[in-house]
DNA sequence: GGATACTGTAATAATATCAGTTACAGTTGA
DNA sequence: TCAACTGTAACTGATATTATTACAGTATCC
């Protein structure tokens, strides 16, 4: 998995944490344990999508725009990293004279792009306000 | 996905495809696009779970040891690619005093192992034979 | 027995991908 | 006007992936 995603999970987390305020990308990536670049390069993509909002300049950083529990992981999978299952390379080469070799590739890519769905679908089943719960409960322990 | 993945699925349903006999890594290698090592390594994984057979020397090769309608993909997934979808990096830092950076990469795994049993969970019902099956529907196309 | 055609494996080299850093223009608030 | 931010691009360095080379071991065929 593309660690943009991770990324962007957990400043949601980060931002739903502490709803009052907002977050500088150096709070951010002090607490992902990144950098500050990275973190504007993912939040840009946020906030493209809608679940940010930015404020530049002094003072500024970033802010949640949605009810943590209703922002699932399958969200931002879709937003930053659907499609990342398949491998970049293919298989086999379409001009070869052999069935196998000549049409393996586009096999290949039904059967992950029917994984990408079923890995969307799991991720629809989790929250950003659930992680934030699960995240305070290993605290407890 | 890691690519030896694909690699591996490919062959065996090159293997499945001329049951009569074997093919050389050379053969392979030259079908899937890539070099006889690469298939030699990771033949030899498959050899050691048990999907194919060896044969070293002169007119040696590779051949499929199991019945390709009973070869899921969850296996090969299991004996080469188990675990792959979580990212190597981890978020967050457990010596953080913030519940979440100290917290999040124990909740992070716990979300990839989910979607590890989940995407197993898909591959279970993709058989090598099948794979073949629609090789071949490609082509009557 | 010896030539030939394979696998198995290690070491190295080439290449591609990913992550961190620096730099700077644009924006906002005090 | 200064200070503190975001938004981006360019560069550098690190890491992972893939290909290549080399060679020992093994089976077959003559």
């Amino acid at each position: 998995m593309n660690s943009e995603f991770v990324i962007a999970v957990h400043s949601l987390v980060l931002l739903a944490h502490r709803p009052e305020g907002m977050a500088t990308s150096e709070e951010i990536a002090e607490n992902v344990c990144t950098n500050p670049v990275r973190v504007r390069k993912v939040m840009g993509c946020l906030r493209k999508h809608g679940f940010i909002g930015t404020r530049e300049g002094s003072g500024g950083g970033y802010r949640l725009s949605r009810d943590p529990d209703e922002v699932t992981l399958a969200d931002v999978y879709r937003s930053l990293a659907a499609g990342s299952l398949a491998p970049s390379w293919c298989s086999g080469d379409p001009e070869k004279d052999c069935v196998v070799s000549s049409n393996m590739a586009e096999v290949m890519n039904a059967v992950f792009c029917g994984a990408d769905r079923q890995l969307e679908a799991y991720f629809e089943g989790i929250t950003i306000g659930r992680m934030l719960s699960q995240v305070k409960a290993k605290q407890q322990a």
